[in-house]
DNA sequence: TCTGGGGTCCTTTTGCCC
DNA sequence: TCTGGGGCAAAAGGACCC
């Protein structure tokens, strides 16, 4: 997959190839779950294999180039994928190492610009007007900067260079594995118009089927038809964005970090779900972990949002905001129950049920305003002990009641004296009087 | 073929107030 | 009292991205 070259020491020197008017970049990991995973397990290097779920419902998140080879792509089913490429090795996430290997690639691309704007854990856009000026141009940056990766990471990354953001990450995606491209600024119509316009960012299965419907099959067509029409099709805001693309007009510029706007967590059941109590509990497990993670992060949100997948892929979602922000799972899990409740699903057959908090303002801001279930009920407070906890213990390690299973036999340790805490309540309860207990977890009393 | 989990953005509908 | 419409926010759905 990769070609051996020298890593030039430092940051690069020197006069700068045909890139003249570029100063954005697009760096795309190759394959890179399956290329962390690779580090880790040399042994399977040349061989085919695919990362993701290893039960029934999962879909491949990433593979290598050898299980491409045989029509694996990334979110395809797992069952379809095995059965192009059965002798594929499955190998299930392990997020961690992703993550770490991405802050090690983010700080290469810092070490030349502040102005990095991660898209994912496996990509950025790079701004590198400034930097090129003393580094040598764009091309030489993009070099230098998969020559480093490689270097320091062990894995291979692809680079568009160009004049806008979307010019360049077309450019990366037409360069890979392992390449580089530079999209001049004065060739980016003679670049585009060939594309298909699935190319576009923007342009998915349904939209792309409208433009077909159209008679539209390339950037060209689009660029030569009416904005009027594309409109009219697609949407006043789509079509003209579409429009202006075509013609590589892009203003967009890179900005390093974007506030989050929700947060939120969803599950599908490894089988279709029939029993409310379930579904209960499960709502009260997304609640917690989203509110856990909205506190972590500083945050309270004041809509809470419900969604529903039923067993033949349909999607509902249910939302309610609420007087006050808050970042207390209780308050999250009894406003997801009323939404759900509401609805009346007795034996509706569930695939999915997920919360998801937005409407988020930092928890600062919210200092003067009682936060919803701060006082009247202590859950806040309840919560905070249970995240200094988890903190010390390990996630899992203090959990509502209603969260363990029947048969679990609850942990007995007191390290320090420490009594462990489940601050939870029953399966169902949506008693908001009911203040927290801290107690020891006893198992699943609502059977 | 049979579809994850984390998100963002846009459009349409609905309800409320004036 | 009824009706219409503008403005606004919330709710809901859907497409899309990685």
């Amino acid at each position: 997959m990769s070609r051996g070259r020298v890593v030039p020491a430092g940051p690069p020197r020197g006069p700068a190839g045909d890139d003249t008017g570029c100063h954005l970049l697009h760096v795309d990991m190759d394959a890179f779950y399956a290329s962390v995973e690779l580090l880790r397990r040399p042994e399977l290097r040349g061989k085919p294999m695919i990362v993701g779920g290893e039960g029934s419902r999962g879909v491949v998140l990433s593979a290598t180039y050898e299980a491409r080879r045989f029509g694996v792509a990334s979110a395809m089913p797992m069952s379809r994928a095995r059965r192009l490429c059965p002798e594929a090795v499955v190998i299930s996430p392990t997020f961690g190492a992703y993550a770490a290997a991405s802050a090690g690639v983010m700080e290469v691309f810092r070490s030349i610009t502040p102005l990095v704007e991660p898209l994912s854990l496996d990509e950025a856009f790079l701004d590198v007007r400034g930097a090129a000026r003393r580094l040598g141009g764009a091309q030489m940056i993009g070099e230098w900067i998969r020559a480093t990766v490689q270097d320091e990471q062990g894995i291979t990354c692809s680079v568009g260079v160009a004049s806008t953001k979307f010019v360049a990450k077309l450019a990366s995606a037409h360069c890979k594995p392992d390449g580089l491209l530079v999209v001049p600024a004065d060739g980016v119509v003679q670049f585009l118009h060939p594309l298909p316009v699935a190319a576009l960012w923007g342009v998915g299965e349904k939209t792309e089927q409208v433009l077909r419907t159209l008679g539209l099959h390339t950037v060209g067509d689009l660029a030569t038809t009416p904005v009027q029409t594309l409109q009219r099709a697609l949407g006043p805001a789509a079509g003209a964005h579409l429009s202006a693309l075509a013609w590589g007009r892009d203003e967009r510029s890179v900005t390093p970090s974007e506030p989050e706007k929700s947060i939120g967590a969803e599950e599908t059941f490894p089988v279709d779900v029939d029993d409310p109590q379930v579904v209960r509990r499960e709502l009260l497990r997304l609640s917690e972990r989203t509110a856990a993670r909205l506190r972590a992060s500083g945050q309270v949100g004041r809509t809470i949002a419900l969604k529903i997948r039923f067993a033949d892929f349909t999607t509902i979602t249910r939302s309610k905001t609420l007087r006050e922000s808050t970042d207390v799972g209780r308050v999250v899990y009894e406003t997801a129950l009323a939404l759900y409740d509401v609805l009346g699903l007795e034996r509706a057959r569930l695939r999915l049920v997920g919360v998801r908090v937005e409407g988020l303002a930092d928890v600062e801001g919210q200092a003067r305003q009682l936060l919803l279930g701060e006082r009247e009920t202590g859950w806040r407070e309840a919560e905070q002990a249970v995240d200094q906890a988890t903190l010390r213990f390990g996630a899992g390690a203090v959990r509502p009641a209603a969260l363990f299973r029947p048969d679990e036999t609850p942990r007995t340790d007191r390290p320090s004296g420490r009594p462990s805490q489940a601050a939870g309540s029953r399966t169902g309860t949506s008693n908001t009087r009911e203040t927290p207990t801290v107690e020891r977890s006893v198992g699943d009393r609502s059977r």
